[in-house]
DNA sequence: GCGAGTTGTTGAAACGTTTTATTTCCCGGA
DNA sequence: TCCGGGAAATAAAACGTTTCAACAACTCGC
């Protein structure tokens, strides 16, 4: 029995089938649904009642093409398993949900690759705007992607063109702040333990290691640059192998993020060196992992879920047809989390 | 000029301006998309420079429309700030690309509510098919958004209706695993300190410690039971401050998860209470922390990415119209990983 | 008892695809 | 010369909404 019979292959009820079984017209049970106060209220119980025992769910698609476009924000961060881009992300839910729009999560693993493909389909589904953080410093997917209208955010990225919003920290203060800290403790054979270094957040945060060790008045080779792959705890413990080879051994190690901190801090346990007696180690994110390590570690906290809410903010600022909107850049300034890791004063 | 002109409000060039342009019918322009050997060499090219010179993008929502269903599949899980979690999806999405199809992440943060509010969402969207981890035992959202038929895996979660296929770990093995290495050891006096008593991990794992218990010849209450509203860092610092106060106090604790094990293990460092040496301290899932941790962790592993992969694969054989299906259950086996948390016996 | 609102409802167009049935064209064989 | 047949392209229907102009039925003020 293929028509309409009672649900057995759902999915299959539509608006018509509600109008029809209510006796009334399709455009009245649109309105019912999106403007009840344009119906009768007897009207609107009876195409609610119809709707409860069909079961009708309204296709999203189908709005969504009548209307141009969807109630979903693409959030594209460089690596879920990073916790700091989880505090982002539910910054970022959550000023959407205010708004009533969804966020779609999605990371690039800082692959540029990935993430072109990602921006492709957002392109496809017409999202409402994209948070991003770029897998590039170039980001030249962007720039491509500019093409397509769509409006979008960068996140943890200051972008000096002037062609979208921006929300970051300002990782060359933050690089700087780290390493003072490192030098004003005494040490003087440092080493920074890098990211990929197409990463801006990378970069960036060296910039602000040198700058500390200048004014410290110290050689430009008294900081040893390690780089890694990836922002993950593996890197972390290849680099604390490295480390190990160093001649002269540097004192204190300064990790572009914690992720980094915690593995090299795992290859220092292994070989025997204490932390912070033979090496003091300081990371960058503070996620909360970072104070229940193995020695709770010093870092540079930055402010993510506000920074999330603030890019979702800017963005809606920009699509909510804002006139004549001018594009700006949010900065917030980094916070140095003093623990244990680093609280040994060398002699 | 608000006619056809080149493009200034992007978004706008459907494949109507395609066809036009490249002087053909709408339909070769779909064909020459989507069945290349449908359409002359000639043609096809022809459409495909206009494509790039328009930069025209198909838009999802109308071939959805038409098609029925969307190519994505949905992914809920308990909460992204749990490194397990994370992994599983990785699973599921790598899963998923291998069959073309994207992922949607979303977590439900434990709450029913919030659960009920993206499998509507999902339903909408006409997802093609949902992996899910439940907030409540019961699975009372699951049942309600059965009638759908929009088919769904359960993750994480033994299930007993054969409503659905399902992916888990025996977690009454694995409570019964990390209890047995703690009495074995020799306390006497244990802890087990749960999630939310709704999550069937939880009440599963506590299943597994009392059998374990049991089986040692100790009474039943030789296992105190703490309970927490959330399976994170935050609440297991609460469950360190409350173990203190227990008489007599425990010598051993079992975590439901390693969040709260990592939580519990800040709370013992700053009152002064020395792990392994006062308290013996197991947790679960083996997340990449657990090793980091300030004391490295012994946890219960479950193989997170493989779970995702497997439950994405289950999905898709009940969704590829494979005849008469059965759905499935695959329960993987827990496996104990020793670390230093435990390492001390007992005399 | 008549125009002017107001309220509630309707019918139809439009959104951008995919797909199916149809048409056009050309070629080779009878 | 005609006909069958395959290849290539087309026209039109369908998918499920939202919205807009039009319309019917009341109520009001006079």
């Amino acid at each position: 029995m293929p028509a309409g019979g009672s649900s057995r292959n759902a999915g299959e009820v539509s608006i018509k089938d509600v109008a029809h079984r209510a006796g009334v017209s399709i455009g009245t049970v649109s309105n019912a649904l999106n403007r009840p106060d344009r119906v009768s209220a007897e009207t609107r119980s009876r195409v609610r009642a119809v709707i409860d025992e069909l079961g009708y769910v309204r296709s999203e698609s189908a709005r969504q093409l009548r209307s141009g476009n969807s109630r979903m924000v693409a959030l594209l961060v460089l690596d879920m398993g990073n916790p700091f881009f989880v505090d982002l992300s539910r910054g970022a839910e959550r000023a959407a949900r205010n708004h009533g729009l969804g966020v779609m999560l999605c990371h690039s693993a800082q692959d540029p690759e990935a993430e072109s493909l990602y921006l492709s389909m957002f392109a496809e589904q017409r999202v409402h705007g994209v948070l991003v953080t770029p897998a590039e410093a170039s980001g030249g997917n962007l720039l491509s992607f500019r093409r397509h209208g769509i409006p979008y955010v960068f996140v943890d990225r200051v972008v000096d063109s002037d062609d979208a919003c921006s929300v970051s920290v300002d990782d060359v203060a933050g690089g700087e702040l780290a390493m003072r800290h490192l030098l004003e403790n005494g040490h003087e054979h440092v080493a920074y333990v890098s990211g990929p270094v197409e990463l801006a957040q990378c970069a960036d945060r060296l910039v602000g290691a040198r700058r500390a060790v200048a004014e410290a008045g110290l050689p430009p080779d008294a900081v040893a640059v390690l780089d890694t792959g990836r922002l993950d705890v593996q890197s972390g413990r290849d680099a604390g192998a490295r480390l190990l080879g160093l001649r002269p051994r540097p004192t204190a190690v300064f990790c572009a993020n914690d992720l980094l901190a915690l593995g090299l801090l795992q290859a220092m346990f292994d070989a025997g060196v204490r932390v912070p007696e033979d090496l003091a180690l300081i990371g960058y994110d503070d996620i909360e992992f970072a104070e229940a390590a193995a020695v709770p570690l010093t870092s540079v906290r930055q402010p993510a879920a506000r920074m999330g809410a603030t890019a979702t903010e800017l963005l809606l600022r920009e699509t909510e047809g804002e006139p004549g909107h001018e594009h700006e850049s949010v900065v917030y300034s980094p916070e140095l989390i003093v623990r244990r890791s680093t609280l040994h004063r060398r002699d």
